[in-house]
DNA sequence: GGGTGGCCTCAAGTCGGCTTGAGTTCGGAG
DNA sequence: CTCCGAACTCAAGCCGACTTGAGGCCACCC
C-alpha cells in the first residue's frame, strides 16, 4: 500500500503540517509509520480529513468528531445526533436567510438611519424571532 | 429621558452585565452616566445591542462592528461591505444546505460505512464544491 | 560529503470574546 | 443606622484550534 508523506497530505488537504500533527495528537487521524523521522499516512487519510472538515463545518468540535470514530477507527456515527445536528443546521439556515435579507435591505435602503426604517426594523425582528 | 440601569439592560438584552461592561470598554455602547456606581444607559441601547447581535450573527467581529458606528455614534454602515457580507452569508447558506442534506442522508442511510456509500460520497463532494 | 530545507518534539503563545476572582463601594430595605 | 446584595475596578484566567519558537535530526541534491 502506497503511503503518503505528511507534506503530500498537507498539500492535498490544504491543511498545514502543524494542524495534521495536532489532529494526530488528538486521535483524529493516525499515521502508519515513519520514514526516518517523517510521518507516513495511509491514502484514506484524505477522505478522513474531508469527513473531519465536514463535521467542523457542521459545528462539531474536534472532540465531538473524535468520539464519532469508534475505537476501531471506523465512523461509528450516532444517527440521532446527526439528525439533531441536521435540524440545528436547518435552523441556522433559516436564521441566516433572514439575516441575508436584512443585510441586503440595509445595503439598498436609502434611509440614512436604518434604525428609523420600518422595514429594517421588521427584518431585524424576524432575525430575532429565529433565535 | 428615562435611563436604564445596567441590571435592566442585562435582563432585557439577555447579556450578562460583564458583557455589557466589556462592550462599553470596546466602545460598542456608551453609558450616559452613573447613579452612584451604577451605569445608566439610554433606552436606545437595547436597539443598539440588537444591531450588534445582528452583526455578530453575520460573522462580523466586535471590532468590525465598532468601526461601523461612526464617531458620532450613528450607524455609518458601508453599503458595499454589507452587500459583500450578504453575498458571503448567501454562500454560507448554500454550503449549509448541502451539509444538512449530507447529514440527513448519513442519519438515514443504512450503509454501515458511509465512506463506501456512493450517494454519501456525492453529497460530500457537493459540500466540498461550495468552498 | 556537506549544505540546506523540511521534518521532528515540546512548550509556550495567540486570538476573540468574555468570565472570574479579589477586594471595594454603595443604594435601598428593615 | 446598619446590612445585604449588587455593581464597581483591574488583572488574570479560560476555551478551542491551532501556530510559533527553540533546539535537534536527517534525506536528498550537488
Amino acid at each position: 500500500m502506497k503511503t503518503l508523506d505528511i507534506a503530500t497530505v498537507s498539500k492535498r488537504s490544504g491543511l498545514p503540517a502543524s494542524a495534521l500533527r495536532y489532529y494526530e495528537e488528538k486521535g483524529l487521524i493516525a499515521s502508519v509509520g515513519r520514514q526516518g523521522l517523517r510521518r507516513q499516512f495511509a491514502a484514506d487519510v484524505l477522505q478522513r480529513l474531508n469527513l473531519i472538515a465536514l463535521g467542523r463545518a457542521a459545528g462539531f468540535s474536534l472532540d465531538d468528531i473524535a468520539r464519532m470514530f469508534g475505537p476501531d477507527g471506523r465512523p461509528a456515527i450516532d444517527r440521532e445526533r446527526l439528525s439533531a445536528k441536521a435540524d440545528e443546521v436547518d435552523r441556522t439556515i433559516v436564521r441566516l436567510t433572514a439575516l441575508r435579507d436584512t443585510l441586503r435591505h440595509a445595503a439598498a435602503c436609502p434611509a440614512s438611519d436604518h434604525l428609523a426604517c420600518p422595514s429594517f426594523q421588521r427584518l431585524m425582528r424576524q432575525v430575532e424571532g429565529t433565535r
